[in-house]
DNA sequence: GTGAAAGCGCTAACAT
DNA sequence: ATGTTAGCGCTTTCAC
C-alpha cells in the first residue's frame, strides 16, 4: 500500500548483513558462492519483493537482456506464427522479447521504432517483413547492433535475412496452376518494391518454361490487404481478361478475390481458382478453404533469434514451403471439355 | 564500420566545450537555453550519431518513457484496434509502447511479462484482455505501478478497467435475436473465469424477461477460439437441441460456428442465424458476413492511455457498443410460417 | 567466498 | 544561461 520506493539490492544487503557485491552475484549465479548464502540470498529477496531495476543493470553492461521485434503493422495477420517461434526461442535463452509497431513505409514510426530498440541497447533487432529505409539500415550498422530480417529480403545483403523463396514461390504456385490445365493465370496483390515482387519473376519465367505469353494486364500491384484482393478481382472481371486462376500475394488478398468473385456470380474454383502465398491459419477458416504457398513461419522466428545470437555474421537463407491444396482451386476450364 | 563505442552527452560536451549539464538540457528542451546553444547542441548530436541511453536516463530519474502492453497470446485477433489506439495516443504524448505477450492462464507467462514491465519501471501497464493472477496484481500494488486493464474486467475493483458491457451486451445480442423471431437461442465460447461470464447473465435475464426458459444445455462454455466454434456447433447439432440462432463469444467462434453449420449442410442464416462479439474486420471478411455487437476497441486503446496517465486513480467504466446487422442472421423459422 | 570501491551515462539540484 | 556536483542501482574488477 504504502507506495513504497523499491526495495534494492542494497536493502538486501544490510538485512542479511553482506555486501551488495555478494548479494549481485548471489542473485545471478555466477557460482562463486556458498549453497547456502545464494540460497538465503534469494529467498529473501523474493520475501522482500525485490525486482531489478533493468536499468541499472543494462547501463553497466552497456547492453540488454532483451530482444527487440519490429514489426509492420500493416493489417495483415501472417507474423502470429514468427513470433511465437520468436518468444519461444527466446525464452529459451531467457531473453525478453520487447515487440515494437513501425508502419512499412512510414519513415518517421520506423525511425521511432528503431531508436526505441537502440537506446535500449537490446541484445538484437528482429525486423518482420519490413522494408527498412536505408538510413535506418546506416543507424544500425553504425552503432554495431546486430540485426535480422524476416520473411522479407531487404538491405541488399548489409542484413542477415532468413525468408522463403520467393522467386521460387512464385515459379511454383503458378506451376500448381499449371498443372491443373490453367494458362490464364493472374497474379494480385504484389507490392512496388522489396523481394516480393520477386514473385513475378517466377511467374513469369514458370509461364515461359510453359510456353504460355506473359501479359503485363494479368499482374495487379498493389498493397497486400483484403481490400487490394478485392479491387483486384474487381479490375480482373472488368476487362476482358478471361483469367481461369488468381494468385493473391496474402492469405487475405485472395480472399477479398475470392469474396469479389463470389459477389459478382462467379464460382470459386468453379469458374476461377485462387490460391495464395503464406498459409496462415485463416485459409482453414473460410469458405472454400484457400489453397496456399504455406511458408514456415514459425521456424522462421526460432532460427532467426539462433541466427541473430550465433555470433559470428549469419548469411541469408531460405527456408523451404510447400504448396497445400485446398478448396479454391480445381481444374481449369480446358480440363472440363476440349483440351484447347 | 568500426563497431565504435556509443556517442554520449560527454562526447558532445567535449567537442562543443559545453557541459554535459547543458547539453543534456538543450536535447530534452528544458526551454532554458538560448536558441542557439539549442541548436548547436542539436545539430551535433545528430551529426555525431548521438542516440541516448535510455537505461542512464531512467536510472536517474527513476522511471522510464515507456508503457507496457501485456497482451494475452491467444489467437484471438480482435486486439489489433486496441493496439491501434493506444499507439496513436502514446505517441502523442512521446511515449514508446512495449508490446509483450503472456498466456491468458498460464501464471508463468504472466510473471515474466510483469516483471519484464516492472523491472523497466514503465510508466504504467496496459493490461489487454487478461485475466491477471492474483498474485501478480499484488506485485503491482506492492511496487505502486499504475496499471489499466482494456477490455476485460479484472481484479475486482482493485485495478481500473475500461471496456463493454459484458451483461448489457449479452442482453442485447439475445434481444436482437428475439425480435428477429428465435426462442432457440444458444450461446458458444464463453471460458469458465472472468467477466466475459457476464454475458451470459445478460443472456438468461433477456429470454426471462421475454417469457423463454433458460436451458443450460444451450450454452456451450469453451475458449473464444475458432475452433471452439467448430466444436459448439458440432455438439448442438449433435443433440436435439433445436437452434434457430446461436451467438459467439468472439467472432472466429461465430466463423468456426458457422462452418461447421454449412458443412453439416445447414444453411446460414436460413437454418441458424449467427453472431458474434467484438465486430472486429473480418466480420466483414467472410461469407456471410457476420451480425455482430461491434465494441469501441480503438478508442479502448486510446481512452486507456489518456486514463492510466491521468494521475489521480481513475475508476472504472463501460464504453458504448452497438450492433451491427449483417448476412448471418436473419428472421427465424417462426416467422416464416406459424407463428408458434 | 566475500567486501570495498569504481563507474556505467545521464539528470537534477544548486551555484554562479 | 551555463557549470559543478552528486548519485540513481547495479555489476565488476581487485583486494583480502
Amino acid at each position: 500500500m504504502a507506495e513504497a520506493s523499491r526495495v534494492t539490492l542494497k536493502d538486501i544487503a544490510q538485512r542479511l548483513g553482506l555486501s551488495t557485491a555478494t548479494v549481485s552475484r548471489s542473485l545471478s549465479d555466477t557460482g562463486e558462492h556458498r549453497d547456502q548464502t545464494v540460497r538465503l540470498v534469494k529467498e529473501t529477496a523474493k520475501e522482500m519483493g525485490y525486482i531489478r531495476n533493468t536499468a541499472a543493470a543494462d547501463l553497466v553492461q552497456g547492453k540488454s537482456h532483451a530482444l527487440a521485434v519490429i514489426l509492420s503493422n500493416t493489417k495483415t495477420n501472417f507474423d502470429s506464427s514468427i513470433i511465437e517461434g520468436i518468444e519461444q526461442s527466446a525464452a529459451e535463452r531467457n531473453l525478453d522479447v520487447l515487440i515494437l509497431h513501425a508502419g512499412n513505409a512510414d519513415l518517421q514510426a520506423q525511425r521511432r521504432a528503431i531508436t526505441t530498440a537502440v537506446e535500449r541497447a537490446v541484445r538484437g533487432i528482429i525486423l518482420v517483413s519490413l522494408e527498412l529505409q536505408e538510413s535506418l539500415i546506416a543507424t544500425i550498422e553504425q552503432v554495431g547492433m546486430d540485426c535480422i530480417s524476416l520473411s522479407s529480403f531487404v538491405g541488399g545483403g548489409r542484413l542477415p535475412c532468413i525468408t522463403s523463396d520467393d522467386y521460387q514461390m512464385g515459379y511454383e504456385a503458378t506451376q500448381f496452376l499449371i498443372d491443373q490445365g490453367h494458362r490464364r493465370i493472374g497474379l494480385a496483390g504484389i507490392p512496388k518494391h522489396g523481394s516480393i515482387t520477386l514473385r513475378i519473376s517466377g511467374y513469369r519465367q514458370c509461364l515461359e518454361d510453359n510456353s504460355i505469353p506473359y501479359r503485363e494486364s494479368l499482374v495487379f500491384r498493389g498493397g497486400c490487404l483484403y481490400q487490394d484482393g478485392i479491387a483486384a478481382m474487381k479490375r480482373c472481371l472488368k476487362t476482358k481478361e478471361q483469367i481461369t486462376a488468381l494468385i493473391g500475394a496474402s492469405d487475405l488478398v485472395a480472399m477479398g478475390a475470392i469474396n469479389q468473385a463470389r459477389d459478382q456470380g462467379l464460382d470459386v474454383p468453379g469458374d476461377v481458382s485462387v490460391m495464395s502465398f503464406d498459409g496462415t491459419d485463416i485459409v482453414e477458416m473460410v469458405r472454400p478453404t484457400i489453397t496456399s504457398v504455406t511458408q514456415a513461419f514459425y521456424r522462421m522466428g526460432v532460427e532467426g533469434v539462433k541466427a541473430l545470437l550465433s555470433g559470428d555474421k549469419p548469411g541469408s537463407r531460405f527456408l523451404p514451403f510447400r504448396i497445400i491444396s485446398r478448396q479454391s482451386t480445381g481444374p481449369g476450364p480446358c480440363l472440363h471439355g476440349d483440351h484447347k
